[in-house]
DNA sequence: ACCTAAACGCAAATTTTTAGCGTTAGCGGC
DNA sequence: GCCGCTAACGCTAAAAATTTGCGTTTAGGT
């Protein structure tokens, strides 16, 4: 579910601020495995019903918590240079991403395949490179294609944050970075 | 859990079949968010608690039967040459993963990252490679990387089959194998 | 054939999830 | 500002799922 709200005032409003609150505390000091329904309910102050009623499950609710913890506060750094920026946006990413908390939330995001959390997940780093492409643009410098950088950049980055299968050293990344440059 | 069988013979390994086999039976005719363990274990003949002792929970057992499935069971075609090989690869790939049951699979076995799940499912892919690069190389064809097929052909294939924000027509999946031929 | 321990079945205890129903409170109309 | 409507909540009981203890079966080795 994770609906989106149709009161977005009050009390409403303040339940699913504090649940999201509650969630992220928890995250921090226990596994994903181990947190359940009516334990987020206890502290957050709120019966176990009203998570059940306004999310449907757990994973949707551990999937919009993620959403939300993923959505960009800040546009990406500004360096200078479309290069630059781009890596420095990628390290950061790769940064937040490839921690336990980061691969974390990556999977409540794709656990709900059914929600749209994959769509709005990435829709958020699309925008990010938007931004970064814009920027570029308005330097007079020649901008990169968005569709490229998430298939050459992101994309196998995310791969082997998921799957596991590969040490996501900086300069991996920075390589990633340079061969899409020069291609 | 999903540990590595400590009997595997006899009653234990039946089971473990059955199971598997009822699972595999459910995910065709009913949604992955409305199966549940008791529900495998009647249909199985076996007790839940079996389940529950030997795969810890449903989204461990899921995750082992989806690597179980997407174990190769035949070597990927052989077209007479090496770019051919890998495209004739890929579509075959995404014609698997991007149906709504590979998508249920792909997050089944991403839903449990604390199991050696995901590397296991990605070395399939990794293997299916090697298998075409030696091939190749014994047709004495220059032999691509691995590791670059993977960051730049599969990588951005799964990354658009998580995230569900791209249409996979075989036409853009042609083009990613043949920028990764001419680079 | 026998021994040991892994794996299972059964059933009770616990926990989680669902569903009904009355109450609270946000939001729009007046 | 007051009123009506109904989404959203709390409470509780029922249903379902999960855990756990204990006795039994059985694979794998000696």
């Amino acid at each position: 579910m994770a609906r989106e709200m149709l009161r977005q005032g009050g009390r409403s409003a303040r339940i699913q601020a504090e649940v999201h609150r509650t969630v992220q505390e928890l995250l921090k000091s226990m596994d994903r495995s181990e947190i359940t329904v009516p334990m987020i309910a206890e502290k957050a102050g709120v019966t176990p019903s009203t998570i059940y009623r306004r999310w449907g499950d757990l994973s949707e609710l551990l999937a919009d918590v993620a959403v939300a913890r993923m959505r960009p506060i800040a546009d990406p750094e500004d360096t200078g240079a479309m290069a630059s920026d781009l890596e420095a946006f990628i390290l950061q990413y790769v940064e937040e991403m490839s921690s336990r908390v980061g691969r974390a939330l990556l999977a409540d995001v794709l656990g709900s395949l059914e929600s749209d959390a994959p769509v709005k997940c990435c829709q958020y780093t699309y925008h990010h490179l938007e931004t970064l492409r814009e920027r570029a643009l308005a330097r007079g410098e020649t901008p990169f294609d968005i569709d490229n950088a998430i298939d050459f950049v992101v994309a196998p980055i995310v791969y082997h944050i998921l799957f596991g299968d590969r040490e996501l050293a900086p300069d991996y990344c920075r390589a990633l970075v340079s061969r899409f440059f020069v291609k």
